[in-house]
DNA sequence: TGTATTTTATTTGTCGACAAACAAAACACA
DNA sequence: TGTGTTTTGTTTGTCGACAAATAAAATACA
């Protein structure tokens, strides 16, 4: 028999209360529900969550420790911002990561890490034929994501995942403002990047993820000057 | 007039004490002082610090989040094991970041930046005359670790300090049972790399970073197949 | 004696309350 | 009116206590 629970917020599970707050903000700090710099104040999560503030503050200081908000002592917490200074930064790493896990999933691969590979880069091109931008942010993800889980450096993968979140903060920044054609040549840069992996060709491996990622950096970066130009213009 | 606190730990100003554990826990983990797989008990710290669980708490959820604990759900946590399995993956990561983050502080560094690395660099010089391996583990990360400040990308610094830290317990893991001759050799390639860095030589760092990353690589992992062979040989 | 079950013990997870720190508002004074 | 001071208010940091979850110990039973 199933429990008819009325309540919105069902009884949870002794432990699990921390773990649902710290995906749920962590989902809306990267939709951008959550607007950078905005105030995130224990209490009110504390009503919103019904739940004492001590579980909404370890998901907090665990959402401070990857860096999604920042905690000034004995005052406010808020929701970093994105530091538009460092995005060289930013895609310098991004491009390197996309290089190396690509690489090493050439080299380390599994059978069974190739369908998953398969399956979230044919949920990226249904988004591309969708033509739904976040759901291309979010399958693109994914799709390296599951490539460099395949790769098995769980510090690669570890700095590339934060490397993606910080990516789809910074996407669904742009995307908020020109609903999206995104181009679908990239669906056929990760049809090659498969073929790739799959000869375990690692060099071509290698030069494919270079490519991609700087068609990658190369459109995020055309978008913001693009949009730099229109504000100028105004 | 100063207060006489006859009390070993003085009172504390709000909010420095979760930092505190934090740095001290960190420190001893590092330096194997509490070995791997050893339990960590909340309610001990606390008694050891004077200070309630929650603060105990926070600084242990931030060390569970870089990886330094675990801790199983409603169960107890541990100081997290030193993964031999994954060693390839650690020396290919460190490998990388001493690489990369060597050409970016070749790249990006300014003036005052210099004098800070030769300013490690000096102490671990100290370090090497003195044999002392502990002095020279520290020292060697500060060292690499200025020089990933200079190279300006907190990507890579942030993975690259992980990196050092664990370094840090596998050589540590080393030099308890062999007291430490660890070769000059290292001094002089230091020498080379603030040379290829101050000359904004990029390539050339990049290939001294890696034949240096290489030259550490070789050494323990030499000196943990000696340590295995010895192992097996009881 | 060996196995299943109950009991105990230990450790974590959550709660509500209070105190400290800081910022902004209110106030005093020239 | 402008500036320095006090007051108020809000948010965080810490505490002690209790409940849930699990492992270990004790017990019952064959």
């Amino acid at each position: 028999m199933t429990d008819i629970r009325p309540d919105a917020l069902p009884e949870r599970k002794r432990g699990s209360g921390v773990k649902m707050v710290y995906d749920i903000l962590r989902d809306e700090i990267l939709d951008l529900k959550l607007s950078p710099g905005s105030p995130v104040d224990e209490v009110q999560l504390a009503e919103r969550f019904k739940m004492s503030r001590t579980p909404i503050r370890e998901a907090l200081v665990r959402l401070a420790g990857e860096g999604l908000i920042e905690a000034l002592p004995n005052r406010s917490t808020m929701v970093s911002n994105i530091d538009f200074l460092n995005l060289n930064s930013f895609f310098d790493a991004l491009t390197l990561m996309y290089r190396v896990t690509t690489r090493l999933a050439a080299q380390y691969h599994r059978p069974d890490d190739l369908a998953i590979i398969r399956g979230y880069h044919d949920d990226y091109a249904a988004a591309v034929a969708a033509q739904d931008a976040l759901a291309m942010i979010a399958t693109n993800a994914a799709f390296h994501s599951a490539i460099a889980e395949a790769g098995r450096n769980p510090y690669f993968t570890g700095l590339f995942r934060r490397l993606l979140d910080e990516g789809r903060r910074i996407l669904r920044l742009y995307y908020q403002s020109y609903e999206g054609h995104m181009p679908d040549r990239f669906v056929e840069e990760h049809s090659a990047i498969i073929a790739a992996i799959a000869a375990r060709d690692v060099e071509e491996a290698d030069r494919i993820g270079k490519a991609h990622a700087q068609q990658i950096v190369q459109q995020v970066q055309s978008l913001f000057t693009r949009g730099d130009r229109l504000d100028l213009a105004l």
